[in-house]
DNA sequence: GGCGTTTGCTTTGACGTCAAACGATCTCGC
DNA sequence: GCGAGATCGTTTGACGTCAAAGCAAACGCC
C-alpha cells in the first residue's frame, strides 16, 4: 500500500531533470491534489453510512445553518462555489432521499427554494458528529505526523484569495 | 465574482454556533477542497488548447519520464494513485488521440503496456511549458497574496504521510 | 405597455473518480 | 503437473464537476 518514496519528491526530481519549469509550484499543486484525494475518500467513507456524500453534506449543512432552513438554488451554488448544474444534481438526490424539499420562491416564480426537512436536520447533525469523530480525514498520528490545521489554512489562504474568495 | 467574506471563516462561525466538532479540521478540509477546485480549473484551462486534461497530462508525463517510455497500466495507476478503472479510461483517451499506444507486455500476457508516441512526447513538452507559464495555477500576485509553495507542501506533507504516501 | 436583455434553473453531454464483478493469466504449493 | 488463489485489465454503474443550450419569468428602458 505505502510507496517507498514520496511521489511529490519523485516528480520534482523528474521535472528538474528534464528542465521543466515551475518546479516548486508543481510540487505544491501535486500536494494539494493528493491531499484532496485522500481527504475526500475518508470523508465520503465516514458519510456513507448516512447515505451522504461530502457535496450533499455541504449543501445540507448550508441549509441547516440558514435562517429559514431554505435558500434559492442559485444562492446555494454561490455559497458552495459550484456550478448551477451541480446544485440541480445535488438537490435532486437530497430530495429523492427526503432530506430536502423544493418549494416555489414566494416572490420570484423563476426561482426555487431548497428547504431542509426535519429528517434532513436530524441526519446532518448525526453526520457532522461522524465527521468530527474522524477529524475530517485530517486526524494525524501525533507521533508520526501531526497535522497542523492552522498551517494548512494559512498556506492555502493566498490561493483562495487570488481566486477571488474573500 | 468575489464574495464579501471568506467562506471558510463563515463556515467556521456556523460550526461553532451549532457546537459542531472539529472546527479547525473542518476549516483545513474546506480550504483544501476549495484550493483544489481553483487549481484544477486553472490547470485544465491551460491544458485545453492541447486537448489535454490534468489527469491525462500526468499520465503522459509519467510515461515520458520512464526509462523505456512505456509502463504497465497497473504501474501507472500505482504511481498516480488512481483506480485501475481510471487508468483504463485515461489511456483510452490518450490512445484515441494518438499520444499513447497499448502494447502487449513481453513477459506477462495479462499485462498491457502504455507506450508514449513521438507525438505524445512532443505534446507533453509543450503542455509542460504552458503549465509553467501559469505557475500551475498558483501564480500569486506578490502584492496582494504571495503564494508560498514550500509552505503548502510542508503543511500538507503530514496529511499525505498519514495516508501512507512515503 | 411592450420588447429586448438578464436571470434562474434544468437538461444534455463530456470527463473524472471509485467500487464491484468478470475473464484471462500467472503463481504457488502440494 | 495441477488446482486454488492472486493479479491484471476491462466493463458497468453510481456519483461528482463543468460548459453550453434552452425555457420561463423578471427587469429595464423607451
Amino acid at each position: 500500500m505505502a510507496l517507498e518514496f514520496d511521489p511529490v519528491e519523485e516528480a520534482a526530481r523528474n521535472w528538474r531533470r528534464h528542465r521543466w519549469p515551475a518546479v516548486p509550484a508543481m510540487a505544491a499543486a501535486t500536494s494539494i491534489t493528493r491531499a484532496h484525494q485522500v481527504l475526500l475518500r475518508r470523508i465520503d467513507e465516514a458519510l456513507a453510512p448516512f447515505g451522504l456524500t461530502f457535496s450533499r453534506f455541504e449543501a445540507l449543512a448550508l441549509l441547516h445553518f440558514s435562517r429559514r432552513g431554505a435558500l434559492p438554488l442559485g444562492k446555494v451554488g454561490e455559497r458552495l462555489q459550484v456550478h448551477p448544474a451541480s446544485v440541480t444534481n445535488t438537490v435532486d438526490r437530497l430530495e429523492r432521499d427526503g432530506l430536502v424539499r423544493r418549494q416555489p420562491h414566494p416572490d420570484d416564480r423563476r426561482a426555487t427554494l431548497a428547504a431542509i426537512t426535519d429528517e434532513g436536520r436530524d441526519l446532518v447533525e448525526r453526520a457532522a458528529k461522524a465527521l468530527g469523530a474522524i477529524d475530517f480525514g485530517l486526524a494525524g498520528d501525533a507521533d508520526v505526523a501531526p497535522v497542523d490545521h492552522r498551517a494548512i489554512v494559512a498556506a492555502l489562504a493566498p490561493v483562495r484569495r487570488n481566486a477571488g474568495d474573500f
